[in-house]
DNA sequence: CAGAAAATGAAAATGGTTATCAATAGCAAA
DNA sequence: TTTGCTATTGATAACCATTTTCATTTTCTG
């Protein structure tokens, strides 16, 4: 097997003519690993005790390559900290979205009433690429609000 | 007439026990005027002829207290920077979304096929805050992708 | 109008993210 | 395998939007 082609995302990475680094295999390692949404510093502490050579500048920069090349998605909650995911396509999770706390931030995944949210996604794209000239790619939904454990503090 | 309850945000403000001062009804004023989203930078600039005194840091604070008591809604469009504009409640447009070009950073609001769009949100908050016991307070729907002229270059 | 408390401006601090640059590592070709 | 070109990296400094600090000014109540 040709070094580094051994998952998809290598393949997608040799393929856009990047190479295949240890930082980089780390990186997506603890991403793949996680069923959360985590930030570039915790990526960072997760990694430290295994590879204390990876620094944060090369995870930011191996962040903005694997969002570029559709491995990554970024997520941003209006805290002032990004948040990272493996995409659909890479990760193990299914379509979902997010509901966000804003008392303690806490964000909770969901894939429920897809088919609703399909339904009206679809529709409304068409609709907006037509009347806007646009050529949308993508769509963010996201529900604000308190959790249990919040309300009642 | 009661000092400062000109204008509904006016008594917004008092009646949740904030004064009322130039600065504050300057940056409002601002935003009424404008139809478009303006960061802390772009209001500052804006006033800056008028009311040379009032910096920065008045803005972002002002800014802040105007999305606590309802009366301005912040964007954050992944570009770094914060966006206001007034609350439906406070300002004249009508409830819409945002449409988000990658390229140029242009913000297109629609207001099109709210019809569709009022139906899923209605159910699916409803069937989120029973499933995960949660009060949603609010949502974002944003569409990201190319315009026109950007696709042309 | 006086006094208490809130609001403000200037300047410095913060904190997440990005740029710089010399050193290192991946990989294609020999 | 070795070589050589280049992409990649780490450390550090720079960035830049946003916050904090604190002394001063303004608002508003009594």
């Amino acid at each position: 097997m040709p070094h580094g082609h051994g998952h998809r995302w290598g393949q997608k990475l040799s393929g856009c003519g990047f190479r295949l680094t240890v930082g980089r295999e780390a990186i997506i390692d603890v991403l793949s690993r996680s069923d959360k949404h985590l930030s570039a510093e915790d990526i960072f502490l997760e990694l430290h005790a295994d590879h204390p050579g990876i620094g944060l500048t090369t995870i930011y920069r191996t962040l903005e390559l694997l969002v570029q090349t559709g491995i990554v998605a970024k997520f941003e909650f209006g805290h002032g900290r990004a948040k990272y995911e493996l995409t659909e396509e890479y990760g193990k999770k299914k379509h979902h979205h997010h509901l966000f706390c804003k008392s303690c931030q806490t964000i909770i995944d969901y894939s429920d009433f897809m088919e609703d949210e399909i339904t009206y996604i679809k529709k409304t794209e068409k609709g907006l690429a037509k009347k806007y000239d646009f050529q949308i790619d993508g769509h963010i939904i996201n529900f604000y609000g308190l959790c249990r454990a919040c309300r009642a503090k």
